[in-house]
DNA sequence: CATGAATGAGTTTTCATTCAT
DNA sequence: CATGAATGAAAACTCATTCAT
C-alpha cells in the first residue's frame, strides 16, 4: 500500500514535472515566433518529445497558452505577495509590485502575458476560455486596487481620481508591451524609474500650499 | 498624345482608389477577426474583386497589414497637424493628440494600428518591413518629443524627467489596447479625461511653494 | 455577350466534367479500399489534380460519399425508366428491373451503394446527410412498390402477401452485397436467374388448382 | 505439482473470463460506434482494464473482430444445432434456422456479424484473415445445404432448383441489414414470418396439379 | 488587366501499438 | 502480468499564392 502509494506519487510528480517543462518550451517558442507561427511539432521538438504526448497533457494548442498564463500569473501573484510584505508603504508596496512586474524572472511571463493577451487574435480565444484567468486576473487587480485605496486613505493618492482610473493608469503604463525592445537597448531599471516617478506624481495627493 | 496621358492619369486614379478601397476593407476584416482569421478571399469578397486582383496591388498578405499601417499613421498625422496648429500651448496641444488618438475616426485606425502592433506575431512581421514604416513611427513620436520639449521650455513641464521617458508615458498611457473593452462599458470621454490628467500632473513642472 | 456566356458556359462544362471525373475516381478508390482506408490524396492522385482541388467541389469527404450515391441513383432510375417501358407486364419490369440492378454498368454502382449504405459506419454519416438522398431512395421504392401493386392486380402476383413485405423481400434478395464475390467465381447471370425465379414462385399468385 | 497445475488451470480460467469479457464489451462498443470509431482505449474502459491488456488477448484491433465473429458463430452453431434436433422437417428446421437468425440473443449477433461483414472496409479485413472463419462459416453453409437436400428429399422443395441457388437466397433474405431499423419500427415477428412465406413458396416443389 | 481554379505545403489532431516500469 | 505514458504515422482540411485564360 505505502509502496504503491509511493509509487503513485512518484508518477504524479514525474507528470507534473513533464507538465511544467512542455509550458517552459511552449512559452519559450511562443515568445519566440508568435502562438500562429508556433507548431506543435516545434514544441514537442524543444521539449524532446513526441508531438502526441503534448495532447496527453493538453487537449488543444490554445489549452497551451491558457495553461501559460495561468501559470505565470500564479507564480507572479504568489511571489509579489512575499514581497509586498516587506514593505510598509501602499505607495512602496506598488512600486514592489510595478519592479516585479519588469524584473527578474517576470519580465519574460510578463511580456509573453501581456503581448499574448493584446495579441487580437489570441484575445478573442482566450475569452472564449476566461472562465478559468477571470479569477486571476481579478486576483491581480484586487491586489493593486487595494493598494491604491490603502494610499489614499493614507494621504499618499489623491482621494479626488477615482480608483478605477488610477488602476486603468496603473496597467497602461506597468504593461510591458510592443515598446520594450526599446527597453533592451538601454538601462530598463531607469526607465521603470522614471515611469514609477511619473506615476506616483500623477496620482499623488495635491501638497498642502 | 496628351490624350493617352489623360487615359494613363485616368487609369492611374483608378487603380489608387481600388487600392484604397482594398485598404478599407482589409482594415475593416482584420479588425474584425484578426489577422490569421482574415482570408484574402473574404477581403476580396468585401472589395467585390477576385482574389487574384488583391495581388496586383500587395504582393503578399503581410504588406497589406503594413500598407494599413502606413496610411492610418499618415491620415492620422496628417489632421493632427491640423488640430494642434489650433490651439496655444504645449499642453493642450498634446491633449488634442491623446483626444485623437482616441475619438472619432481614429479611434478605429489607432485600434487596429496598436493592437496589430502589439500582436507579438504581427510585430514580427512588421519589424521585417519596418523600413517603410519607421519614417512615420518618427514623425508620430519627433511631433510629440517637440511638444513635449516646449511645454518644458514654457515651464509646463518638469524639466528633470527626460524627455524619452516623458515620451514613453505618453505612449505608454495613450496606446489604446486590450482593455480597451472595459471602455466600451463606460464613458470613453471621461476616462481619457482622467488618464490626461493623471498625466499631466506626473510630468508638471513642479508647483513654486 | 454572346462570347461572355459561351465562355462562362465551357467553364462551367469543364467545371462538371472535372466533378465528374472526381467522383468516378473517388468511386473506384472507394470500391477497392473502403471509406477509411480512402485518403484524399490518393483520389486526387487518381484523378491526376491536387488535393486542394477535390475541396473546390466537395467540401468534405463524407459529401464525395453522398455525390457518389446521388449520382449513382440518379443514373440508376433515369435507365431503368426507359427500360422498363419496352417490356409489357409488371412481372417483367421487375425482372428488367433487378436484371439492370446487377448487370453492365450498374453493378459497379449498385455494389458501392449497398455495399457502402450497409457498412454501420458510413450508414452513420449518410443517415445525417440523408435529407438529399431520401427523395432519390423512395423513387427506388415507389417504382417496385408501384409494380408489385399492378402485378397484382393483374393477378401475377399473389394478394395475400402485403405488397411491403414483397418489397422488402426483393430489396433483400436483390441488393448485391458481401456475397458477390462469390458470384465472380461462377456466372452471375445464371445466379440472378435463379434468385428471380424463386422471388416470382415467392410471391405468385396461387394456381388455380 | 498437482497444486500447480490447479493454480495454472485457475489462471487460464481467469485469463478466458477476461477474453470473453473484452469480447462482450467490444462487440458492445463496435455495435453502438462502428469501427473505425471505436477506440481500443474505450473498449479498455468497458472492460475495466487497461488499453495494454487487450494486446495480451488480441494482437491487433482487427484480431478482435475476427474474434467476435467467430464467438458469435460458434454461440449460433451449438445452439442452433440444439434447437433443430427438436423439430422433425427440414422445412421447420429451416424455419427455426431462420427465426434464430432475427431472434433473441442472435439479432444483436448477427447484426453485428453481418453489418460487419457487409461494410467493404470491415469485409477486406477478414478476407486477410478468413483462414480462420472459413470453418466456421462453410459449418453454417453446410447446415443449411443439408436441409436443404433433405426437404427437397423428402419432396418439401423443388429439385429443379440446384441446392446453391435456395442457399443463396437463404442468405439473401435473411441477413439482417441495413434495413433493419425498419424492423424495429413494425412487428419484426411478422415481417420474418411473411419473408420465411415467400421464402418456401419460392424454393417448394411443384404442386402435383 | 482581372479572374478564380489549381496548387501543395503546412497544421492540428487522433489513435493503434509498443514497452519500460 | 498489467499498466498507461509515449510514440509517430497518417489523415483531413486550409489558404496564401500562382498563373493560364
Amino acid at each position: 500500500m505505502q509502496e504503491a502509494y509511493v509509487a503513485q506519487s512518484l508518477k504524479e510528480k514525474h507528470r507534473q514535472e513533464r507538465e511544467m517543462l512542455i509550458l517552459e518550451k511552449a512559452e519559450e517558442v511562443f515568445l519566440e515566433k508568435g502562438y500562429y507561427d508556433t507548431s506543435m511539432e516545434e514544441i514537442a521538438a524543444r521539449v524532446g518529445i513526441a508531438k502526441g504526448t503534448i495532447y496527453l497533457h493538453f487537449a488543444r494548442k490554445d489549452d497551451l497558452v491558457v495553461a501559460i498564463i495561468q501559470r505565470d500569473l500564479e507564480i507572479f501573484l504568489n511571489t509579489i505577495d512575499a514581497q509586498i510584505a516587506l514593505v510598509p508603504t501602499a505607495r512602496e508596496k506598488l512600486e514592489v509590485f510595478i519592479r516585479a512586474i519588469y524584473s527578474g524572472l517576470f519580465s519574460k511571463h510578463t511580456y509573453l502575458l501581456s503581448n499574448m493577451y493584446n495579441a487580437i487574435d489570441i484575445k478573442r480565444m482566450i475569452e472564449e476560455k476566461q472562465g478559468c484567468l477571470r479569477g486571476l486576473w481579478e486576483g491581480l487587480s484586487s491586489r493593486v486596487t487595494y493598494l491604491l485605496d490603502e494610499g489614499k486613505e493614507w494621504g499618499e493618492f489623491d482621494k479626488q481620481i477615482s480608483t478605477i482610473t488610477m488602476l486603468r493608469a496603473f496597467f497602461a503604463l506597468f504593461t510591458p508591451r510592443s515598446y520594450i525592445h526599446i527597453y533592451k537597448q538601454e538601462n530598463p531599471e531607469e526607465i521603470v524609474t522614471s515611469l514609477i516617478h511619473i506615476y506616483f506624481r500623477g496620482i499623488a495627493a495635491p501638497s498642502p500650499c
